[in-house]
DNA sequence: ATTTTTTGCACAATCGATTGCGCAAAATTT
DNA sequence: AAATTTTGCGCAATCGATTGTGCAAAAAAT
């Protein structure tokens, strides 16, 4: 056995004294070759252990099978669940998944996807990095009839696939939980209001107040960037710092809430009978802390398989610009952190 | 502009009057070609915006700049951090990076590394399925002298690239750490023996326990396959319903770890004063639950990225079967849940 | 028995970049 | 000025699979 060499049609037809493309043709069941000579080449591909190079089918026919993901940072709860349902997914139909990272920076995010563009993808999940304000690194996939689904952070001007959550009637649901815990100043860490998730999760906070006619006070609603466990020990205790400090807190993401809670313990804050709070997205680690934090759940795994259905549909079909938009469901998961005895 | 047309060599060698091999030498800097060529076809490429076309580059070279990785599952916190480190570095260097999934099952593994070899992946990183006991499917790689490089959970029959910890002196550590505090009768939950990690883990719980003449006794070790959370509760469960009931625990993993620390706090058992507790891995959640976890730190991402080195080294220079073990620094880190104050 | 249709396959171009070989013009040496 | 070397670039094959076109033999129709 020869090492280094592969098995190409070309050997299986001189093999067979047939040309290539009858090899070719067979290896499919084209209707055009015998049954005969399709069993023929098919015994004898199984025998030399030929591999049909993908490399030179994605050549000709400018598609390569393979589905490039970029996302900010894989190390992080949502993100890994959201890949691994793409990877189910995309492996199942005989696709390949490339991914890279953008670290939530712009620059990386253009860099990733020009690197894709240029790996010819046949399509593209994307969730944008926290400082992405412009999209023109996906115009050349639009021009070139590239399918690009984006998933949870998505561009709020660009006509495009989509699969979100209801991110403002999530955060509407947590916060009036809160008050129905009889909470009367609540407070917000403010994410990001460049990204549609921190955006509409702050609407539906602010929303949620009017609604029960509880006053929206500015001093309650704290920015934060990054929303990393350390900013949140910061926004956490610039919160606590105040005069008059909240007896409920929303917050954007899990790790966020983890901080506050921890916080809140060290500074001999009661959680929930002094401070309720609630997070978002059912990290495993909510279930984990003491008290066990109230979250909105985030179907991370669903959404990465709808979003890879998507693409695959688009991408075989070559239909074209019927942007869907895929709203999945989000509950509210009461844990002790919000729950109060009334 | 036209769209779905993508520039190539030939477009620029028609408009510039010269050869093909001559847009592709300059764009290379090709040594014999001349400085002022070189200027005019990269202008000329720059306003076109031509872009290098992988696959055919990749047809003809056989060669794809494309890692393979096949992990157990993504969404584990060591494992998603594994596979940043590799992604960043292999980016950084150019290269794409193709994941793909076990589910921790030996035909999974199969599969996607029959898939990964079809897509003629310049190299692979493989972190072992629990279930895989043989390794034919690797074989093909080696005889096309594709490198492939293990991680963590590594073959312990195959002459192979690696990097790994040194799971025999961290199991070793941590089970000194807690006869240090006075443990007498340390128990531990025993993963899967088929895997290197557990194997030596376990290797070193017992050598430490010998070496300070602790007995060691079968109803203290017992053995658990998945180690998962639900698996975690369920061992715990076994383990503190003895008659005679463990001073210690020396966990596998941080998440088995965290199961019987919640399971202990049921039960009315105190951490660290009636049970001392250590995981390994040092996951985010080991410094959030309550007591904080001792663990045995794990240099996830430092791993991903030396895999990637050491695979771009071996992909680059072609050198050949050094097959080089690299070995991390792994280190105790005590925290409350093992902390007494004797 | 001849014409028409169908069947089964071969030929050759194509996808785009790469590279060994070779040739002519320019530069250098004698 | 002639011979030699160097410089710069073109030609054509190659990587392996795919596919439109065409042609001969077999089958069917007249």
């Amino acid at each position: 056995m020869k090492p280094n060499k592969e098995v190409t049609i070309h050997d299986l037809a001189a093999e067979l004294n047939v040309a290539p493309s009858t090899v070719s043709r067979a290896l499919k069941e084209h209707p055009s070759i015998s049954k005969e000579t399709i069993q023929l080449v098919k015994k004898l591909a199984q025998e030399r252990g030929y591999r049909p190079n993908q490399i030179a089918a994605s050549l000709r026919n400018s598609k390569t099978n393979t589905i490039g993901v970029i996302i900010s940072l894989i190390n992080r709860p949502f993100v890994s669940s959201l890949i691994s349902g793409i990877e189910d997914t995309a492996r199942q139909e005989g696709y390949n998944v490339l991914i890279s990272q953008s670290h939530d920076s712009y620059d990386h995010e253009v860099a990733n996807a020009k690197a894709l563009y240029n790996s010819r993808v046949s399509g593209l999940i994307v969730s944008l990095a926290t400082e992405t304000l412009q999209y023109d690194h996906f115009e050349e996939f639009f021009r070139s009839n590239i399918p690009v689904v984006f998933v949870d952070r998505v561009p709020e001007e660009v006509a495009s696939h989509r699969v979100i959550i209801d991110n403002f009637a999530a955060g509407f649901m947590a916060t009036e939980h809160l008050i129905a815990q009889g909470c009367k100043r609540i407070a917000h860490f403010v994410g990001s209001q460049h990204r549609n998730v921190y955006k509409e999760r702050f609407r539906g906070y602010r929303e949620a107040l009017q609604k029960h006619h509880l006053p929206i006070e500015e001093e309650l609603m704290i920015s934060g960037n990054s929303l990393s466990l350390e900013e949140g020990t910061k926004l956490a205790n610039q919160l606590f710092s105040l005069p008059n400090p909240p007896d409920g807190l929303f917050c954007p993401n899990d790790t966020t809430a983890i901080s506050a809670i921890q916080c809140a313990k060290k500074r001999g804050i009661k959680v929930p009978e002094q401070l309720a709070i609630i997070g978002f997205n059912n990290d495993p680690i909510s279930s984990i802390i003491d008290p066990p934090l109230s979250t909105i759940t985030h179907p991370a795994v669903e959404m990465g398989k709808i979003a890879a259905q998507q693409l695959l549909k688009h991408s075989k079909h070559k239909e074209k610009f019927s942007h869907e938009t895929v709203v999945l469901k989000t509950e509210l998961l009461v844990r002790e952190s919000s729950l109060r005895t009334i």
